[in-house]
DNA sequence: AAAATGTGTTAACCTTGACTTAACATTGGG
DNA sequence: CCCAATGTTAAGTCAAGGTTAACACATTTT
């Protein structure tokens, strides 16, 4: 699944809120919906179908934890993601959320590029099966959430894009992706970067985890093995 | 399936809005076709064919809403993509919209490169269907996703034009597929090569596979067989 | 705030092997 | 037996990818 396949709920009673994210997350080529309460949400969730809903804790007639309960508990929402908006160190959500079945929680104010990186994250949960923040292949452990890669013990720390590249391509490992469908997933749809970026990341990852990983295709793309 | 295969149907009667996403789709290779309201489309419609109808929900004579429902109902459209063009946050069409089974909705002002993406992701839905997979042929599976082929439990990894060839041939065990017909599969139809390129490819392909499941139809072309 | 560091991208150049070609050998249908 | 079609081989070309360093920014440290 591309990111171009994906929906997302946007939920905020701030118009500038749902802008600013809606702006970002269309620029990436996400396909991006809107509410500004609550109960539009479940309407507009209804209707669309959406793979991830971003959910503001506090709006006007029913805040998020509300929301959420009540997304729950319909049975097409079961597998839905879906994460918390809030404002920093409100101790409260993180705790009543997660037991409402909220999967993550995103701090206000919104950084683009962590925002960005962290939906990508949690929307890769879909394809892959994978639930917590780990990943095992072979000798090699991802921990999605502290952005370190483990190899025979050792902690190696990635840069964003080559962590996001690497957790692209071991997310199925073996499987060949283009070079087309790797730029639209971690540089997105609209980043137009020449042709030789994708190498060079590619070339700093072989150099960190190893050279026989990382197999090259040649006129389609790369893939991780083992 | 390849860009170049795809037949749009643009519908509105804007002239304006249709030139635009005319120009921007041609651009890309895809083959498009237009109608200016509901009646005309879905004429036009029964005459190609079309993989992708983009609708405009306001028109004059039939909206896009009944259009969409009168060409739900023909089951030669049953399967195509169906998509709305609308204003931003206008509300009736996202409602109204995914009843009548339209697949998605594409707001108004249009950004090409957005547009564009959006446009190859629905398509990719129909591809996804086709060419992802494993094939199984005797003792020859083809992973399409890793891009191996694998006999007897060996992983064989062929170059570009080789897997393609294989591919090609392995689709329809023991039909004769013509020269002229493999040319224009696997080189496309306006790359000019020497006459030998086949036959040094199909060497390539006995070689790493097996001498006796490439058969010469002399005067023809080549079948594969078990 | 300035300095130091880290990250992402680009540009220039290098390397490789996929693909093509050309020259010659072989084959099989007429 | 003939010869046009195909097989075979090796060599050449060219485009895709590899490599490196420099740059522009962003981030963190001092």
């Amino acid at each position: 699944m591309d990111v171009n396949d994906f929906k997302v709920l946007l939920v905020d009673d701030e118009t500038d809120v749902l802008d600013f994210m809606k702006y970002n997350l269309e620029k990436e080529g996400f396909w991006v919906y809107t509410a500004s309460n609550g109960i539009e949400a479940i309407q507009m969730a209804k209707k669309m179908n959406p793979h991830l809903i971003i959910l503001d804790l506090m709006m006007p007639k029913m805040d998020g934890i509300e929301t959420c309960r009540e997304l729950r508990n319909l049975p097409e929402f079961k597998n839905t993601i879906i994460t918390f908006l809030t404002a920093r160190d409100e101790d409260y959500s993180q705790i009543a959320g997660f037991e409402v079945g909220a999967d993550d929680y995103i701090t206000k104010p919104i950084k683009p590029r962590v925002f960005i990186s962290r939906i990508k994250a949690l929307l890769r949960r879909l394809e892959t099966n994978e639930t917590a923040g780990k990943l095992v292949v072979g000798n090699i452990e991802i921990d999605r959430e502290r952005y370190l890669v483990i190899k025979d013990g050792n902690e190696i720390s990635l840069p964003r894009k080559e962590f996001e590249l690497l957790n692209l391509l071991i997310s199925k490992p073996g499987r060949v992706f283009k070079r087309e469908e790797i730029l639209s997933k971690v540089w997105g749809n609209d980043t137009i970067v020449g042709d030789r970026t994708i190498d060079v990341h590619i070339r700093k990852l072989r150099e960190k985890i190893g050279d026989d990983y990382f197999k090259t295709i040649k006129g389609i793309g790369y893939k991780f093995d083992a």
